[in-house]
DNA sequence: ATTTTTCTGGGTTGCTCACCCCAATACGGT
DNA sequence: ACCGTATTGGGGTGAGCAACCCAGAAAAAT
């Protein structure tokens, strides 16, 4: 029976070192690869604990899409100039780009292997990238009036280009082992972008 | 002992028949949830059979891909100029609205489910992704050749942002079982395309 | 110091699954 | 019609897995 008491500070840390060693698992081998008594292993603890903070599989994984939505806020700066988002296109081309793409993106790989099995689980997905839209265009619209984009601008519409080519472009670079579809597509995207820009 | 013969056309009916049920189950529940048991329901054929036909689940998984990159191909048209361009996002939109994204892409969902798993897969896949962009990547060029784009547009760089836009795009309505997120991002860049155009 | 609560340890269970065996039937070629 | 080959049928096996049990140790509360 998974524990619904806030937990002590122990038990929040030995929880989340079986969130990280799973969503790792997952990360590196895909959802389905990932046998419980791997993450046990990995983060040397046993069934029951396991089961002490989860209470099945799915629970687990559910955390996992959290731990993940949660890193990509973390992970998140201001993108309010031409210059910051041309640094954030490089910062997520060379996450991807050190493990040559494989395991694909570590939040965008979950929706294929779990959207359709866990309505919960997809929820949180669909938040997290609501919500990272959402920053993005916060950012663009921020530069609509800084006059750096034309107030015809929509920031949304970019957002979504831009988030939409991340992950588009992620899956082709994990396909192809190759990092420059990737890089192809983020920089047709910031082309477009660009070109709509007043300032030079 | 799956068979390495050539097969008549009654055993080349029942391997496609298996294959397709195959693709089906995958696209709907995901590949994790798909059991051989099911496929051999859904196909109406027995163990024996399966393994008469495939070596292994691994096996069959890689035909699902194989099948899903044929499809692609045979639902190719011309895109060779802007409204053939136009046509083929709608054609797409309209594809994965009719599940409201469930499922996701029939072939890009692949790639998170089986690309760390099996390595031929993946090949079969990057080869599919590869030639699907080289294909809009002519029809592109052909546009630069009749004066609908100028010589200076990138037809590769602008196909990769198309597939990527539409790639992403359906991993988001997915997400969100909302078409609205792949809508949005594929005429963000057909407008990038226009923008470039050289006749109104 | 004692009691209560939380966390951890070390297994077991039985179900599901991928895979495989043996045999029968159907089909194609002569 | 007969023979050889291809296809099909009907199971069985055991490994791996998720889930769970019981009990003890550690930590927190009184």
């Amino acid at each position: 029976m998974a524990t619904d008491r806030p937990l002590t500070a122990k038990g929040l840390a030995t929880r989340a070192r079986i969130v990280a060693a799973a969503a790792d698992l997952v990360f590196h081998r895909g959802a389905a690869q990932v046998a419980l008594a791997d993450v046990q292993a990995a983060a040397d603890v046993s069934g029951s604990q396991l089961y002490h903070y989860f209470t099945d599989r799915d629970d687990l994984l559910r955390a996992v899409a959290v731990h993940r939505a949660a890193e990509l806020v973390a992970n998140q700066g201001p993108v309010d100039t031409l210059p910051a988002l041309r640094a954030w296109v490089e910062a997520n081309i060379a996450l991807i780009a050190a493990d040559n793409a494989a395991g694909g993106c570590r939040l965008g790989s979950l929706v294929p292997q779990l959207a359709e099995t866990d309505p919960q689980t997809r929820a949180t997905l669909s938040t997290a990238f609501h919500d990272w839209i959402a920053h993005l265009a916060a950012g663009l619209t921020t530069m609509t009036a800084t006059g750096v984009l034309p107030p015809t601008a929509d920031p949304h519409r970019l957002a979504t280009l831009l988030v939409a080519a991340l992950e588009g472009g992620i899956l082709l670079a994990q396909a192809q082992r190759d990092i420059t579809p990737m890089r192809t597509a983020l920089e047709a995207a910031l082309d477009h972008i660009a070109s709509l820009a007043t300032s030079p």
